[in-house]
DNA sequence: ATCATTAACCTTTTT
DNA sequence: GGTTAATGAT
């Protein structure tokens, strides 16, 4: 008898009352294969969560379910959810990221493909950096072969389970290699592979790989895994790649009682191998397959709802359903166009200022979302100046921190010494004499005798290594007897002690800089991260090695988790995919921006663009509003860019133009002290004009400026506050202030027309009217 | 061997 | 603009 079942049946199937009937029809069909297709804002987490609820309430074992999704987040949310409903059990279930839950697995059978269980996971900067020292050592052109380049090329054969072997069989592949002028790949590959195992280390994409491997040449393991798991879930499936999709077919291949749930439209990882077809095709691998369709969209507007279908619907590829919102239909959604990503700031930065107070919302309602991480910076700016509260997810997180990366370096040599990019990492830092002369004769040596550095480091008296010979043998021993303090020593006691031990703190702590005090209370936050992982009473494995498991594979900040601070939110549009917030700002929606310039190539390319608009958009319940800049600063210099056609592709009778900073001709201008915002005036006028879209185009390059005839730009070197200018596009104005150094002067300028800017006068081009 | 200065790259997106 | 690899000086 099963103890959930008695305890909660009523709880649940209260919540079987709340679903809508295609809701509960896809909660209910627990056997056989099952597709949802959950529309953005359908309900789709609560079918998911109450699935495996009803799955436990109908006496399933939680460790007979494998639940598998593609972000830390989505799983740690989905298994409070339930274990809120269903009690503790919900621990047992196998849920987790593809990454983590394969890597649990490979650890327990490691040995069956001559692995230790201790392995290692290179991060994306390990192979990057592995894979420039292979292409060093072959003597090949590093600007030729990228290794960023390489590695994409490894990861996607990978992905595609070929191994380096049929790598450099394959016709095709051949082919493409040598076209690009880039033959030695293949070699590259099998070197690469060959050192990973040699450093007793797997990347990410080795997860999903060599656990492909374990299944296929050790049937008795396909088996055991088959039988355990007798229902098996899949999240966001539309981004599974086939190596993973392969996986999961191969462990559902008993039960068959497989369950995918996912969005088409919603397929933004195409670019890191997701496979769309995977999810478009999935009936053809079970015919007797049944599928729901979740249509209805609980979270936005019909507004909101109506342009994400007019935009999504420029898509070819798509499965055919119609989202729709029985919400009341709400504002328009608002464009808003800027001067410079600066401006953008600062019109995103006041208009939460104001919604919050009109609105009286909090700052946790409101989401920024940018199409790449160097966004944040204008973003961040504006807010800090209106002491808006914010917090950026994603972008560089803890862990990939300088000072972070070299301290983890040192667990991973302690738990696994051959671990090579570890190695190379701190073996001279903080610095005891072992520069690069003595490390190459390591290196050369290990590949002479094909064994790892670690070998020759640690028996240094049997290669020949000269005179660093003792400085080897103090390292070797040193990391040696942190390994041996494994066995007796906690996880927290262990990292404090390597802190003290290699130096490192003591170096920090002697940085007196800004930045070295930072560094030092990081090397502290990690320590009581440690800390409080080795206090913690749920887990089973309180070691170090369990702790750099848990670390290798998180993302983003995932350790402070407070949500109950009020702060607006700021992330790329891919992390925000599951998200929702009443006030979404989409910002930089420009072309070469978004869509990106090295998405311009293919119609595939595009229509994945596309769809992460769509997510863009869809993250809203209330209120949308989108932006761009006439103009931004990339690689420091100033580019100017048109407004994305995507928003050319909404239908006009949506939108609600602000140009606040549309060209005189159409009767405004821009002023600092006013806010645009409450002057609806303005915005009148200008929704008056005959096209809005036609405004919104052509004024992307319209003039701001007409310059005076025979425009040609002073030498500004010598230019001094108090004098007047003109500025090919921002008009007359007076300088304020010139600040910085001889090649990077910096001129503040009071335009008539525009207020205060500050131009970089490298790139400035000004006439001096006043000499 | 180590430090300091210079050149080159960069920007998709994440496990 | 900012970081990181390659070069040069001590």
């Amino acid at each position: 008898m099963n103890i959930i079942s008695l305890k909660f049946p009523l709880l649940v199937s209260k919540y079987l009352e709340q679903l809508n009937e295609a809701q509960r029809a896809a909660v209910v069909q627990t056997e056989g294969p099952v597709m949802i297709i959950a529309g953005a804002g359908s309900g789709k987490t609560r079918v998911i969560t109450y699935r495996i609820i009803h799955l436990l309430e109908q006496g399933v074992e939680p460790f007979a379910i494998l639940s598998l999704t593609f972000t830390n987040k989505a799983a740690r949310e989905m298994r409070q959810r339930i274990s809120l409903l269903s009690g503790p059990e919900a621990k047992n279930i196998w849920m987790g990221t593809f990454h983590s839950v394969f890597a649990r697995i490979l650890r327990i059978e490691s040995d069956k493909i001559g692995y230790p269980s201790n392995f290692t996971i290179y991060d994306t900067d390990d192979s990057k950096s592995l894979i420039r020292t292979l292409i060093k050592e072959q003597n090949l052109d590093d600007k030729l072969y990228n290794a960023g380049f390489v590695l994409n090329r490894i990861s996607s054969a990978k992905n595609n389970l070929i191994s380096a072997a049929e790598y450099a069989h394959n016709e095709q592949i051949q082919a493409d290699d040598s076209a690009s002028g880039r033959k030695q790949i293949g070699e590259i590959y099998r070197l690469y592979k060959n050192r990973c195992f040699m450093a007793g280390a797997m990347d990410f994409d080795d997860l999903l790989y060599l656990t492909n491997l374990l299944l296929k040449d050790h049937p008795d393991v396909l088996y055991k895994y088959q039988n355990k798991f007798k229902y098996v879930m899949v999240d966001e499936y539309q981004d599974t790649n086939f190596s993973q999709y392969l996986i999961v077919k191969k462990l559902a291949a008993i039960h068959e009682n497989i369950c995918v749930v996912g969005d088409d439209a919603q397929s933004i990882y195409a670019f890191r191998g997701a496979n769309i077809q995977n999810i478009l095709n999935f009936e053809k691998d079970y015919p007797d397959l049944k599928i729901y369709k979740l249509e209805e969209n609980y979270r936005s507007t019909q507004n909101i709802v109506n342009v994400a279908n007019s935009i999504i619907a420029k898509n070819l590829n798509q499965l055919e359903k119609k989202v729709f919102s029985n919400n009341e239909s709400g504002e328009k959604i608002k464009v808003v166009r800027a001067f410079s990503d600066n401006e953008e700031g600062k019109l995103v930065a006041e208009s939460i200022m104001q919604d919050r107070a009109n609105q009286s919302l909090d700052y946790k309602h409101f989401v920024i979302l940018y199409r790449t991480n160097a966004q944040s910076r204008s973003m961040e700016e504006s807010l800090r100046k209106l002491n808006i509260p914010y917090k950026i997810f994603g972008g560089l997180s803890f862990y990939q921190r300088k000072e972070i990366k070299d301290l983890i370096a040192y667990f991973r040599l302690t738990v696994n010494p051959n671990d090579e990019e570890a190695l190379k990492r701190v073996i001279n830092y903080p610095v005891r004499g072992i520069g690069k002369t003595s490390l190459d004769k390591v290196i050369v040596s290990a590949a002479e005798n094909e064994v790892s550095m670690w070998t020759i480091i640690s028996n240094s008296s049997q290669y020949i290594l000269g005179k660093s010979a003792e400085n080897f043998e103090a390292f070797s021993i040193m990391i040696r007897s942190f390994g041996a303090m494994m066995e007796t020593k906690n996880a927290f006691e262990l990292a404090t002690h390597i802190a003290t031990h290699t130096n490192l703190l003591k170096d920090l702590y002697a940085d007196k800089s800004i930045e070295g005090l930072s560094r030092y209370d990081n090397i502290q936050e990690l320590l009581n991260g440690i800390k409080e992982f080795s206090d913690s009473e749920v887990r089973e494995n309180r070691s170090l090695a369990a702790f750099l498991q848990d670390v290798a594979l998180l993302t983003g900040d995932e350790k402070e988790e407070k949500e109950a601070i009020d702060t607006v939110s700021l992330m790329t549009i891919h992390s925000s995919k599951g998200l929702e917030y009443s006030n979404v700002y989409v910002v930089g929606i420009e072309e070469n921006l978004f869509p990106s310039q090295l998405s311009l190539n293919s119609r595939n390319d595009l229509e994945e663009e596309r769809r992460l608009f769509y997510v863009a958009i869809t993250r809203a319940k209330k209120k949308l509003t989108l932006s761009y800049a006439t103009s931004r600063y990339k690689f420091g210099s100033q580019v100017s860019n048109e407004p994305s056609r995507f928003l050319n592709e909404i239908d006009p009778q949506y939108l609600e133009l602000d140009l606040r900073a549309a060209p005189k001709t159409f009767g405004t201008y821009f002023d600092d002290e006013r806010s645009e915002w409450t002057a609806k005036s303005t915005t009148e006028t200008k929704l008056k004009a005959p096209s809005p879209m036609a405004i919104l185009k052509k004024s992307a390059h319209a003039a701001l400026h007409i310059p005076t005839p025979g425009f040609r730009p002073d030498d500004t070197s010598q230019l001094e506050s108090g004098m007047e200018i003109e500025h090919e596009r921002f008009g007359f104005g007076i300088v304020t202030l010139i600040e910085g150094t001889k090649t990077d002067l910096k001129a503040t300028i009071l335009f008539n027309d525009l207020g205060t800017k500050q131009l970089l006068l490298k790139f400035a081009k000004l006439r001096i009217t006043n000499k």
